[in-house]
DNA sequence: AGAAGCTGTACCATATTTAAGACAGATTCC
DNA sequence: GGAATCTGTCTTAAATATGGTACAGCTTCT
């Protein structure tokens, strides 16, 4: 299989390689929150750039607020520095956001009808020649952008829903108040960079790293009901789920721990 | 809180950026395989940029295999393209690459004992001045560098392996093959960047998004046993996971799909 | 007070990226 | 054959990123 290509190609400039490789350096332990990290002079040559790309990186690091610089002083890791504030859960991101009170809208950004795209077309299941429903909305919580959403429906069931409901109303429960018996979903993740759409949206730069989970969701007899792709930005939300050791075809294995149907119970230990 | 700032500040080349733009429009549907896409000419207007930077743009996709370009003929996306090859399965990475088949085997970067981060620390549940082991191997599959491992073992469990083992076996079965009982774990995935460390070790640019995942394993006392961060390139792997609609609380929600402790099995339609 | 170390700022030289335009060769369509 | 359109290649110029250096101002420590 070809494709060995990757390394070498388009590199980000050095500031910005520079600003990751100390973002990195701090959220990774290296420089713990409080300590002080190498003057600009000897990061400069540790790193064999000058100093002034090492002072562009700092400037981006002070912006993301990971570190507090002063002159005469240095350059300090700030508390909690790279480690950020998480929302978390795992299979419903939005029922989590409301458990916590909180507010969250959308925002409908695309609408309409056409073929999809072919590993949407697949993974729904459809015809050669079968519409479909496209929207794109950014769901925001707390005023901040938090997801990117593309979600395809088939045709005839996009048609049961209004687009003003869908700025409203989260697509499975539109699916569900339509009659449609949402049974069971495939869903995947993948890690992306922000594009200059994705970025603009939720008010990022272009090229930071996005978390992608992919969810096609089916009907009891398999039929394709919405194929949805949500992108987050990973300082607001991490995915999360609790596993079991168990014993399972003659091996130990891991196992999603099924969730004790009493809302978010967390507590194992006795 | 703040950290509102997130926009603008040390973006990508231009070049680069098109690039993503490209490249997301392709495994976007935008431009299915197959289709033409428009003139260098056309692109560098429609961008507003210069033709230069298209080419280099477009280069970069050629070389990633996404499209075919010829003269005369123009730029079409490559079959497959930007859809990428994966292998996937949610709980246990390792065995389902060894049920395939495939040969993986690890290569050992570092191997050390000292204090853990503080976050690391906090997550294994251990003493202010605990020691603990940190190792950082590459795992390698079909030649293939695949995932990046940093994990962190309390002093005393990581003193009954070596670090030749750890080159060998997988931390989880050296665990298991010292006594120590594996019981449960807290499981969570984000997305992040490469740094020049882990691009390297990689063999992959500097910038490029990578899935984390990050496990704390127990035992069933709920000691912290084993801190692993795991980070995969997402062209060659995705976390997959089957969810059921379940009632749970009086609401519809989403629960994982328990394995149905005889392997791999998928079909789900009678 | 003085030394050492740090950031903030300014200046100039160099390398890389980007812009703009011109031309050659390949291919498709009429 | 000829027109239109495309990529490949080249040239020239501007904008930007980087390298190297010097100096001012602030802090901490001796």
């Amino acid at each position: 299989m070809a494709q060995n290509v990757s390394a070498e190609g388009l590199e980000p400039t050095k500031s910005r390689t520079m600003f990751l490789a100390l973002g990195d350096a701090i959220s990774n332990g290296t420089f713990p929150p409080g300590s002080r990290l190498p003057g600009e002079l000897k990061l400069a040559e540790q790193f064999n750039v000058s100093r002034v790309t090492v002072r562009r990186a700092m400037a981006e690091l002070e912006r993301m607020g990971m570190v507090d610089r002063k002159p005469g002083v240095g350059t300090v890791v700030a508390d909690r520095g790279g480690v950020q504030p998480v929302v978390a859960d795992f299979t419903n991101v939005l029922g989590h956001l409301l458990e916590m009170g909180r507010k969250t809208t959308a925002r409908l950004l695309e609408f309409g009808y056409g073929q999809p795209p072919e590993p949407v077309r697949v993974a729904l299941r459809l015809g050669e020649d079968e519409q479909a429903q496209r929207s794109v909305r950014v769901r925001v919580v707390d005023g901040e952008p938090f997801s990117y959403l593309t979600a395809y429906v088939p045709e005839a069931i996009g048609a049961t829903y209004d687009r003003d409901d869908l700025a409203k109303t989260s697509l499975l429960a539109l699916l569900e108040r339509s009659g449609i018996e949402v049974d069971h979903a495939e869903q995947t993740v993948t890690a992306t960079l922000s594009t200059p759409t994705t970025a603009k949206a939720l008010t990022i730069g272009v090229g930071e790293p996005l978390l992608a989970v992919t969810r096609t969701v089916f009907d009891p007899q398999g039929r394709g009901v919405e194929h949805l792709q949500a992108l987050y930005r990973p300082n607001h939300y991490r995915l999360q789920i609790a596993l079991n050791r168990v014993d399972a075809g003659g091996t130990r294995q891991w196992a999603p721990v099924a969730e004790t149907s009493m809302g978010s119970s967390k507590k194992r230990d006795p």
